[in-house]
DNA sequence: ATGGCTTATTGTATAAGA
């Protein structure tokens, strides 16, 4: 079983790009966010025609999340039960016995604004929620952009951005939060380097120099942890023509 | 040097991302 998880910054631009990589990687489950389009205008016939079913909760112009898998894709829920939230940020589904959640953590824009705020407002009811979610669905996945550089070494220059959004206090003790629920980080049970990032800038040849942050992530619960057998970046992606700003992350797990 | 680039919008500049 082979997971995966992508922001790929409006997926009617980059819809060429998920389906070669869905070709060439053949995942059992690919998880989308910010697909910044309403359901209406989501590819799914082009993805069936490619093999894959999707399930998608969507908004315009902005966030958007989609679960695309070969297999079938059952009991879907969208969102957060009991927090109002206008955006699309959230879309679960259980494919091949495994709980998918596939989330786009709010961004924060500056600490200490109304954007950090709801950050932190939703981060905390995201957690109350997955705590739930793990009672009903022990073998559960959290796929997704965290925005949440958990550690120094996920970040490029620790000391430039001490204290900003992404790695402020607040936001990773909140990732600290979601990990005592029972969760771990599955990239880092198979590598331990700095220097290992999943989004960079567009600007200033961020790519080229490795100027990058880990802030894509896929959790897995305690049930599943002794089944993952990998987990890796794929940067090719991010080398074509008019990528995206963040590049796939995944987890490979027994089957 | 607080910018640089990319996307979407009913645009011809602005907001947002991270």
């Amino acid at each position: 079983m082979k997971i995966a998880t992508w922001n790929v910054n409006s997926l009617t631009v980059r819809l060429p790009h998920v389906l070669d990589w869905l070709a060439s990687a053949k995942p059992d489950a690919l998880c989308l966010q910010e697909t910044k389009q309403e359901d209406g205008k989501f590819p799914y016939d082009a993805l069936r025609e490619a093999g894959y079913h999707a399930i998608h909760n969507g908004q315009k112009t902005y966030n958007g999340v989609a679960i695309i898998s070969p297999h079938a894709i059952e009991s879907v829920s969208t969102n957060i039960a009991g927090f109002e939230d206008e955006q699309r940020r959230v879309i679960s589904a259980t494919v091949n016995g495994i709980r998918l959640v596939c989330a786009y953590i709010p961004n924060g824009q500056a600490v200490g604004s109304d954007k950090y705020q709801y950050k932190l407002q939703w981060l905390n009811a995201f957690t109350s929620w997955l705590k739930q979610e793990l009672q009903q669905y022990p073998r559960l996945a959290v796929l997704g952009d965290y925005n949440i550089a958990p550690h120094d070494i996920d970040c490029h220059d620790p000391q430039a951005w001490q204290g900003q959004v992404l790695v402020s206090e607040a936001e990773r003790a909140a990732f600290q939060q979601l990990l005592s629920l029972g969760l771990h980080d599955g990239f880092r049970l198979f590598n331990q380097d700095s220097g290992q990032y999943s989004w960079w800038d567009y600007r200033m040849a961020a790519f080229r120099r490795n100027l990058g942050m880990r802030i894509d992530h896929i959790l897995v619960s305690d049930s599943l942890k002794p089944h993952c057998q990998q987990s890796y970046i794929d940067k090719s992606p991010r080398k074509l023509e008019r990528p995206s700003d963040h590049t796939p992350v995944v987890l490979e797990l027994a089957a």
